[in-house]
DNA sequence: TCTCAGATTCCCT
DNA sequence: GGGAATCTGAGAG
């Protein structure tokens, strides 16, 4: 099979391209890493998407075209990144939840002290972290920093389970990792908030 | 292993 | 105005 541009490698139904993504490098500010834990989130019709309540100022970028970056800030001091796919104007996007360093471990390191190698890229807040991507990249057209599997990963390695942190559509088996990494994150199933 | 606080933004009422 | 948010790190047991 020939290998796939970034363009090719994020066209298509969401649900084919998040673990196609599963593998593939992903390069910003001095640091590649290797993906191995992503989530799909299918636009409006997606309950648990930022993009269910239609456009806003917040998730426009999720209704543009394929390859750009969504990154949206959350819990006052986190920010999470995605990959939108699909058709413009779908709002299907693919959150980036972990990864292996492979190249520019140091400064990751630096952004990210105190923890251990396995941990430099284990959850999306992590992630951004590790590769400095915040807001000012939401938006930017992230087709350039992307390098898709070479070879692809064989469709056995990947598996797949609910998505993390939601209340809503939360039993969609639409996250999807490589089998086995210890860069993948812990399964926590969304925080139970009690009154008072 | 489990629980909880944290600090900002967005969106709904 | 108020509640929830695609989460993380620290501290207790």
């Amino acid at each position: 099979m020939a290998r796939l541009t970034p363009a090719e490698l994020l066209a298509g139904p969401v649900l084919e391209v998040a673990p196609r993504l599963l593998g593939a490098r992903f390069h910003h500010a001095g640091v590649t890493l290797r993906l191995t834990e992503v989530e799909a989130y299918a636009g409006p019709d997606d309950p648990g998407s930022h993009a269910h309540r239609g456009p806003t100022p917040r998730t426009r970028v999720m209704f543009g075209p394929a390859g750009r970056l969504y990154v949206y800030f959350t819990y006052g001091m986190h920010h999470c990144a995605n990959l939108v796919c699909g058709p413009e104007g779908e709002a299907s996007a693919v959150l980036l939840r972990a990864g292996e360093v492979v190249a520019g471990r140091d400064l990751a390191r630096e952004r990210r002290p105190g923890s251990s190698d396995r941990d430099l890229a284990r959850g999306p807040a992590r992630l951004c972290r590790a590769l400095a991507l915040d807001l000012a990249q939401d938006g930017a057209d992230a087709a350039g920093w992307l390098e898709p599997a070479d070879p692809p990963v064989p469709p056995e390695a990947v598996a797949t389970g609910p998505r993390v942190g939601l209340r809503r559509a939360a039993d969609r088996p639409w996250r999807f990792w490589l089998a086995g990494e210890p860069s993948v994150s812990a399964y926590r199933p969304a925080a139970v908030r009690r009154p008072g």
